[in-house]
DNA sequence: AAGAACTTCAACCGCTTCGCT
DNA sequence: AAGCGAAGCGGTTGAAGTTCT
């Protein structure tokens, strides 16, 4: 049995909007509100369409103060690094985007920007979603400035770990922006700080929203896992293997990572990854690293 | 000049989530 | 707790516009 249609499709007009259909929702709007109720509206505005078009209209066209047009360096910066951490969330996106809706960013993202970020990488396309979205971590940091990662003593799996580890902190609110100092110098310790304030009464709505996604927990574990004849590593949404067996990886990922926070900022980042056995099947060592509010 | 190829973006579709009963 | 309808969301489509040959 299919799903039922949520208007009648025989009675609906669909395609373009014109501008006369504009001005009679967007009079409606302004003079009642949607009423809660997109399904209902259409006919009381005395529009031949279906809730969900009236929706998608005003929400990505006739609202107050949408931003058409270019985007700015910044806001191309903004979406390149939340795409690199949360993928294609383009509402959450969005959010961090005064007056962009997630239609226009996901259209600016798979047409311009997407292109303009791989000029110089080809063959992305053919890539799966994970190694697509570990190359624009890599391509984000380059974009931000941020020297790389370059620990030459280590070994490409430590490089592995401390990408996910990065884009732990990037998980953040855009508005938390983080810093990344490797300094190995100081025994095998990693350095991170945030340079802006996450308790601004301005900023705690998208602070709730990420809390609601991302949960308030503030720990997270690092699996390593077996995968056939090897090791992956998983971390939340991200996964990648790892090309070392298990007394390698021990050795490599079994050191501190200290996350400090600049004297500036509120939150309260702290951080330490152990690997260890796992005391359940002791096939999976887990690391924990955490992070408080 | 013409039409093929490519690009853009508004709109649609259908699945998931939310909130009410 | 379960069921249902509406809202929200992301992937996809296709018409219109632009560029290339």
């Amino acid at each position: 049995m299919g799903r039922a249609p949520c208007c009648d499709k025989a009675n609906v007009k669909k395609g373009p909007w014109s501008p006369e259909e504009d001005a009679k929702l967007k009079d409606f709007i302004e003079k009642y509100g949607t009423g809660g109720n997109w399904i209902a509206l259409p006919q009381k505005a005395g529009l031949k369409r279906c809730g969900k078009s009236c929706r998608l209209r005003w929400l990505n066209y006739l609202r107050p103060n949408i931003k058409h047009g270019e985007f700015t360096e910044e806001e191309d910066r903004i979406i390149c690094s939340l795409y690199a951490t949360i993928g294609s969330r383009w509402s959450i996106i969005a959010s961090q985007l005064q007056g962009r809706t997630d239609n226009d960013i996901k259209n600016y993202w798979n047409t311009k920007l997407k292109k303009k970020l791989l000029g110089s990488t080809p063959n992305l396309n053919k890539r799966n979603h994970s190694q697509q979205q570990l190359q624009y971590q890599q391509l984000h940091q380059q974009q931000l400035h941020f020297p790389p990662l370059q620990l030459p003593q280590l070994s490409r799996a430590f490089d592995q770990f401390n990408s996910l580890a990065t884009s732990t902190l990037l998980q953040c609110p855009s508005y938390l922006r983080y810093e990344a100092k490797p300094s190995l110098e100081d025994g095998n310790m990693i350095m991170f700080g945030s340079e802006k304030s996450c308790t601004s009464s301005d900023n705690m709505a998208s602070l709730e929203s990420y809390l609601y996604n991302y949960g308030t927990g503030g720990t997270q574990n690092l699996n390593i896992v077996k995968e056939g004849g090897g090791y992956g590593m998983s971390w939340g949404d991200h996964q990648a293997p790892l090309e070392h067996n298990y007394e390698e990886i021990k050795q490599l990922v079994n050191c501190n990572y200290t996350l400090c926070n600049t004297p500036s900022n509120s939150a309260t980042p702290t951080s330490s990854c152990i690997i260890q056995d796992d005391p359940v099947d002791g096939l999976k060592p887990q690391g924990k690293l955490m992070y408080q509010f």
